[in-house]
DNA sequence: CTGATATATGCGCAGATGTGCATTAGTGCC
DNA sequence: GGCACTAATGCACATCTGCGCATATATCAG
């Protein structure tokens, strides 16, 4: 079990960025070869083979060529269902905050105050 | 949509994490506290508040106070459905891969060979 | 306030990660 | 073979992360 979660972890750690969330949503649509998805996502070449590398490593995504081209596509669509139930947890947790306070709703990385003062805040 | 996921990054970095994974289930069997959880983890107790307090920043966990004690409980039991489905997709690799029952299953960041090796495999 | 327990925070270091750049490798065409 | 096109790899660098350690904060008891 404890390896598990290490395995695990391994491959959320390659979820867990923006550009390679945004390359699964991409490949959600259909697959699609790297020149493409570089150009959707507004980088470079060389830096989007090394996210789709990354997530092939982890299994998220497979590869297959065809002639000059590579086309990526999802290697289990499962991973989108998953995603997907994070991110209602997400907007669950940004409705929730919006709800107790909507004054200032920003929180994109920093929280404008714990919203439980109740233990170290002070 | 942007926005989302970078936020969304930002939680599962949170989660991409063995102890944090750990940490997690612990949780899904009630609450606890921080002491608690670090001898369950078997790390430090600054480490584990370390831990902790990174999901309570991302909103995975929520913590209350209790005397001198600190609770810690999730805050949305549903992350639990999304790591679960994440582990699914896990193991479905593993076993694609027939390294889950008997034969040894390391495979933790480097792969013993490529599994698609018609692309860059040469 | 003093002491004890439980938790949170600051600091520094080793290891990992993302990115840009140049370069290499694979493929099809002539 | 040479050339154009597409993708993958190597390298260096700035940044981030996790951890151990010491210490600060919070709560309760007297």
């Amino acid at each position: 079990m404890d390896e598990i979660y290490s395995l695990q972890s391994e491959v959320m750690k390659i979820l867990a960025s923006p550009r390679r969330l945004e390359i699964l949503h991409l490949l959600a649509d259909g697959p699609r070869e790297v020149g493409r998805l570089a150009d959707d996502l507004g980088i470079s070449q060389p830096n989007a083979s090394q996210h789709l590398a990354a997530m092939r490593s982890a299994g998220v995504v497979e590869a297959e060529r065809d002639g000059r081209e590579v086309r990526y596509r999802l290697a289990d669509p499962e991973v989108l269902t998953a995603c997907d139930l994070m991110q209602q947890v997400l907007l669950r947790r940004l409705a929730r905050l919006g709800a107790l306070s909507h004054e200032r709703l920003a929180v994109p990385d920093g929280r404008p105050a714990a919203p439980d003062s109740a233990i170290g805040g002070g």
